[in-house]
DNA sequence: TTGTACGCGTTATCAG
DNA sequence: CTGATAACGCGTACAA
C-alpha cells in the first residue's frame, strides 16, 4: 500500500549535507547557517519530505503525543475541555490522542494500556475514581498524568478541576433558600464516577444542614443520556406528593427530565422547578433556560495543557489547580408552587 | 521522564530465547512450539512488556492507526458517527486519531499532513472540497483515505455518505406542500463546505421547481454555532413581511433561530416555522421538537471503518456507499400562519 | 522450530 | 556550523 516516501537522507542528498544536518534543520533551525538551512527548506518542500514518526519516536524516546481518555464523545460534555487541550497542545507541536471508555472502569484501563503502548509522553484522565493497579501502572512507566473535572484539597495525584462536592452543595442552597423542600435528584451512575457521587455528597449536605434528607426514593441514579434522565424523571414525577424541585447530576439528565416533565403535561418552572449541572451549550437552549452549574471547561483543558507540558519538562510533580465554578441562574428555577 | 521499558530483548533473556522467537510468539503465536510459547508468554507479563510502537513501525512500515479530521468536536455533529467508526476499529486492533479543522481548510491540509507524518494507515475525511494537492498528496502516498458526509454519483473518491442537496430539496418540497411562500434559509458557510453549499443548492432547486427563489436577503450563511444562528435569525426576523419559515444548514443554527424567536416574542410554530438538518439529540430535546433531515450517523461511521479496513487489505479502491437520509417531522414545522 | 543479522528513519554524541 | 556514526526496538529474510 503506502508508497516509499522521501527520508532524511533523500533531503540531505539532494541539498547536498549530511544527515544531521537535516536533522538540526527541521529540529534547531538557528544551529545552522541560514544559506544551508534554505537549501534544505528547498529540498524538504520539493520532495514533500514529512519526518517519519516512528523513526524519531524510536531515536528520541518521545512520540509528542499526549492521550486522553473521556467516557464518551456522544454528547457535547468533554468536547469544550477537549478542545482547549488540543488546542494548546497542538501549539507546541503535540497531538492529542483521544479515546472513550463508555463509563467503565476496565474499559478505561484497557484504553490506558493501549496508549501507553503507544509511547504517550503525557495522559489526561477525568476523574480521580479508577483501580489502583491503573495508577501504579502510570507510575511504573513514568508518564506524567494530571486528572481534570475533579479536584479536592488532598488529592494524592495533580488535578486540574473543581471541587463537585461544594458545587453541587451551593445549587443544592440555592434551592433551599427559594424554598423548596421536597427536593428529588437525578444523578450520574456514581458507582466508579466520583464525579457523581461527589454532586450527590454535596446535595446531601445541603440537605442535612437543614435538617433534611435526601430519602432513598427521592434519588434516582440514571445514564447520562437523555433517555435515561427522561426515564428517571418520569419515576420522579410519579410520586405523590410530587417534588417542587429535580436537580440534575448533569445537564442531558436535566433535557431528559425536560422531556418527561413536557409529557406529563407539566411546565418548568410553574409546576416544577429543574438544574442542571455543567453548562454546556444545551442548557441555554432548552426552554425555558436552564439553571446549572457553570463549569470552566476551556481553562480547565488549558491548565491541563500547561501542566502536562510542564510535568514533561521539569519532572517535577506539580500542585493542583483549583477552578472556581458558579451557578448560572435560568428560568427553569423559580419557587415551589404553593402547596 | 520515561522510564526505561523492558524491550523485546528483555523478554527474550528472561526466556532463554532469542529476540526473534519473542516476536513471533507476539505476532504469529502458533509458530512457536507451545512450551516456549508459554515461557515468553510468562516472562512478558512478569516484565510487563509491551511492544514499543515506534519500533514496531519503523520495522513493520505500518501503525495500526487511521486517522479522521473532523471540523469540530465542540457540538454533537460529529460526535455520534466518530464514535461507531471508533469501535469498529478498534475492534479490529486500530486506533483511531482524531483531529480537528475548525471548518478551515489550510488547516484541514496541515492535520493531513501531520497524520501522514505520524504513518497512519488509513483516513477519514469529511465532504469532498478541500484543495487538491490534499488529494495528490494522499494519493502520493498511498494512504487509504475515505469521505464520509457526503455521496454523489460520480464522486471520484470512495465515500460513504448521503445525497446532501437531495435531502435539502425533499426539505423544503415539503415545507413548500404544506403551503410556505415566504422562505428563509440560514445555511453554513459555503465556502470551503461542499454539505453546506449543496444544502442551499438542494433547497435552490426546490424552489425553483415551484417558480420561486431564494432571494439574497432571504439567504443568510453563518458559522455553526448557537449564537452565530440566533444573529442570523434576528437578520431574518426583521424583514418585512416576515418569513413564514426559516429552514436551516443545521440543527445548532435551528437551536440559534429558535432563541431569537423567543426573544423576539414570536413563537414557533404559530408564527414561524423552522427545520433543521442532522438530527442531533439537540433535535428532540428543543421545544417544540424539532423537523429535521435524519442523517445516518453511526452507519456512515460503521461503513467508512469496513470501507477503509478493506481497502488496506485487498488495495482495491471500492465503491461508494450512498445511505438514505428521511424527514423526522417534529413540531417545529407547520402550516404558515394565515395571512 | 529457532537463531543470526540486518535494516527501518531518526536523533544525539562527538570530532572536526 | 557540519559530518560520521552509533544507538533506538522491532520484524523478517535467511540460515541452521
Amino acid at each position: 500500500m503506502a508508497k516509499d516516501l522521501p527520508t532524511l537522507e533523500d533531503v540531505a542528498r539532494m541539498s547536498g549535507v549530511s544527515t544531521a544536518t537535516v536533522s538540526r534543520a527541521l529540529n534547531a533551525p538557528k544551529r545552522v547557517r541560514p544559506e544551508t538551512l534554505a537549501r534544505i527548506t528547498d529540498a524538504v518542500a520539493q520532495l514533500g519530505y514529512t519526518p517519519h514518526f516512528g523513526g524519531r519516536a524510536l531515536a528520541s524516546n518521545r512520540t509528542f503525543t499526549v492521550g486522553a481518555v473521556i467516557p464518551t464523545m456522544e454528547n457535547a460534555i468533554f468536547a469544550r475541555g477537549l478542545q482547549a487541550l488540543q488546542e494548546q497542545l497542538s501549539a507546541q507541536g503535540v497531538t492529542l490522542l483521544v479515546s472513550t471508555s463508555n463509563y467503565d472502569p476496565d474499559e478505561e484501563a484497557a484504553q490506558v494500556r493501549a496508549l501507553l503502548g503507544r509511547g504517550v509522553d503525557g495522559m489526561v484522565l477525568i476523574g480521580e475514581a479508577r483501580d489502583a493497579q491503573v495508577y501504579t501502572l502510570l507510575e511504573r512507566r513514568g508518564v506524567p498524568f494530571v486528572l481534570v473535572w475533579t479536584w479536592r484539597p488532598d488529592c494524592p495525584w495533580p488535578c486540574v478541576g473543581f471541587d463537585n462536592a461544594e458545587a453541587a452543595r451551593a445549587m443544592a442552597q440555592q434551592v433551599l433558600d427559594l424554598g423548596h423542600r421536597r427536593i428529588a435528584m437525578i444523578a450520574g451512575i456514581t458507582r466508579g464516577n466520583d464525579r457523581a457521587a461527589a454532586r450527590v455528597d454535596g446535595v446531601r449536605g445541603a440537605l442535612d444542614a437543614h435538617g433534611l434528607s435526601l430519602p432513598a426514593d427521592r434519588l434516582v441514579e440514571s445514564d447520562y443520556s437523555l433517555e435515561a434522565g427522561a426515564e428517571a424523571a418520569r419515576r420522579l414525577l410519579a410520586q405523590t406528593p410530587r417534588p417542587t424541585v429535580i436537580l440534575c447530576g448533569n445537564d442531558v439528565l436535566a433535557a431528559g427530565a425536560y422531556a418527561a416533565i413536557r409529557d406529563a403535561g407539566l411546565s418548568v418552572p410553574a409546576d416544577i422547578s429543574v438544574t442542571g449541572f455543567d453548562d454546556i451549550d444545551l442548557a441555554h437552549v432548552l426552554s425555558p433556560g436552564l439553571t446549572t452549574v457553570h463549569v470552566p471547561h476551556r481553562r480547565m483543558g488549558e491548565a491541563a495543557a500547561r501542566m502536562l507540558l510542564a510535568m514533561g519538562a521539569d519532572g517535577a510533580a506539580p500542585d493542583g489547580v483549583a477552578l472556581q465554578t458558579g451557578i448560572v441562574r435560568r428560568g427553569s428555577l423559580a419557587a415551589p408552587p404553593p402547596g
